[in-house]
DNA sequence: GTCGGTAATGGTAATCATTCTCATTTGCGT
DNA sequence: ACGCAAATGAGAATGATTACCATTACCGAC
């Protein structure tokens, strides 16, 4: 399903901004991107959009299940392309690099955690903090 | 080891607003607060407290590793005692009530995913979002 | 117990991310 | 091409948290 079919499924009208920015996430770029990240990139590629409309669409396709919404450590939401893998995630605190990792025996403790105290689960975050070793890691963002 | 040594093994003078932000945490309140809780609650007993205090006051006790800082859903921090024992987070999404838990598979499979990957871990959080059951949720904080 | 210096406090201004307001523009069906 | 509801964007407003800085409270030395 390509962009524009994802906003018509999702009732959005597809108009520029929200094509733009649905570009950005879909290109081989991070796969991890704040608000501020987005109306950034979109600046530099000489794409003007308000940000007051990056943080709108990021909240519309957050609802209609386009994008998903991460609070990392600190104040502000990073976004990501849902692509229906459910995956958890390794944050370096050197370098803010990210990486994803699924774990099927965590995915199904944590269900039977939930049921065997009676909740019914939404979701759930899974953030590991830690130090990437040097090589890879190129110290501070 | 009582309030005041906790304070000066922290290296912390001992001083009134410091006691009476750690005596909340330490009493049978609930054991998960904001800022704003616990400026609210200092207020209502009487105990006039800065606000400005209270943040510096709980973000020094977190770095002395008396309090630990979550970041549920939402914009708000939200500290609760360390009592040495690492737990998980349960947060009903209608009533907000908090339930911890512990699995240790869960752990040691987190571990291991970090250092399969060539991570050095520092800590992680785990919250599962859910909805309690009916009879003990009283729907809304 | 008093004194003095330093660290802590608290009122208020400032900051940062995010949301709201509302006049203007755009997408889209006719 | 026309018309109108929905979307945009510049800037104001908000809410949480932090920075400033003049005043006050600890604490150790007399
Ligand atoms: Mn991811
Ligand atoms: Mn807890
Ligand atoms: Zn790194
Ligand atoms: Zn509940």
């Amino acid at each position: 399903m390509d962009h524009l079919t994802h906003l018509k499924t999702a009732g959005l009208k597809s108009t520029l901004p929200r094509l733009k920015v649905l570009n950005l996430f879909g290109n081989g770029n991070e796969r991890h991107l704040s608000a501020e990240d987005v109306y950034k990139k979109l600046l530099a590629s000489g794409d003007d959009v308000g940000l007051a409309t990056v943080y709108r669409v990021l909240t519309q396709f957050e609802q209609a299940g386009l994008l998903i919404r991460h609070h990392f450590e600190g104040d502000k939401s990073v976004f990501e392309l849902n692509e229906g893998k459910h995956h958890d995630h390794i944050v370096c605190l050197q370098c803010g690099r990210i990486e994803e990792f699924y774990d099927a025996t965590i995915e199904s403790r944590q269900k039977k955690a939930a049921a065997d105290r009676g909740y019914s689960v939404h979701d759930h975050s899974l953030y590991i903090y830690a130090d990437c070793i040097k090589p890879k890691c190129p110290n501070k963002p």
